[in-house]
DNA sequence: GCATATATGTCAATATGACTGACATAAAAT
DNA sequence: ATTTTATGTCAGTCATATTGACATATATGC
């Protein structure tokens, strides 16, 4: 198989003289390129698995795993913001808020400055089912940050940054090294 | 909102004497791992919505993307090792396999020491479609790496080897720093 | 106050990706 | 010769997502 390692610049690498190089600048081969890409699949992959399974004793999918995820971690979310991160249509967010609400598990308010505004927040069965669901996941990072220690995190982190879109990078801004 | 900073142990920053901490302790906050966990569903997200951009034109989704991507990335492949890989059923796969086989992006030839296989690869077409879909992706990944730099990429490559379950961990096996 | 824009909800039709279960065929392995 | 393996296929179902149209309540601008 083809060493990775040659597919990778070195710190301080570069070719005398050449000039500075671009941040951006691509150095990387298309080999490590594809790891990249199959990690990324691979992880996304494993890392909803363990939830999916739980979910379906419930007669839930992913979908409500995301909903119960975000409005837990930002309560009083409206139904926009929702909208906003899941980047799905209010039409398809609506049967799974639907039943997540009629199940018991989310409830919705009017907003007070924005009486139009539904203030989602989790009951406490639904607090119940995100933290069983997210558990694994958690451990799963738990484990994985632990093994690599902090300083590969800080580069995960980094680089996991730029692949997310600008948008929605912010909401992981004032908080970099 | 919170700090995250706060939450990441740093090296060399452990009690003083408190022994050596376990390899995968898990000295990591809530809202560390779940920004890991954000982090991952959204760098996905986006990572997934320029080639389904693409995909739309031809009829095809993801599912086709996928089956190109690691034909084309293991030319030769079998049916078993792509379901092993995609870890999708047979029924799901066959649905978008033998589009592209009859659209005339894949073909499939018998196996030599063992004719019941079908080994897979992709035609010019398919060639031509993969690197269209995958080039974005591709470059997202490019100038991810190249703002990260080495070192953070070495870090990035550490914890999603360490987010990917054993079994298909090994594919990147043997690459390793 | 009236017109318009916004936040949300809802009905209907459709596509995609996945599943379970059952059965079929050809070729390898014992 | 029997059994196992690799693959294919038919049938039914479910979950997630889409587009398009329309409805309602509330906020905002003039």
């Amino acid at each position: 198989m083809t060493d990775i390692k040659s597919d990778i610049p070195r710190t301080g690498g570069d070719q005398a003289g050449a000039g500075p190089p671009a941040p951006d600048a691509s150095a990387w081969g298309e080999e490590a390129l594809r790891q990249g890409i199959e990690m990324l699949f691979f992880a996304y992959r494993d890392f909803t698995a363990e939830p999916d399974a739980i979910l379906a004793e419930h007669g839930y999918g992913r979908a409500h795993h995301r909903v119960v995820y975000f409005v837990g971690r930002h309560p009083g979310l409206t139904v926009s913001d929702l909208l906003g991160m899941l980047k799905i249509t209010k039409q398809s967010l609506a049967r799974v808020l639907g039943q997540l609400v009629q199940d018991g598990l989310v409830v919705s308010r009017a907003g007070i400055r924005d009486r139009r505004q539904r203030l989602l927040e989790l009951t406490g069965r639904g607090i119940e089912l995100e933290r069983r669901l997210t558990e694994r996941q958690r451990t799963r990072f738990a484990q994985a940050f632990g093994h690599a220690g902090p300083d590969a995190v800080e580069g995960f982190r980094t680089v996991m940054l730029g692949l997310i879109d600008e948008d929605a990078r912010q909401r992981f801004e004032g908080q970099d090294s």
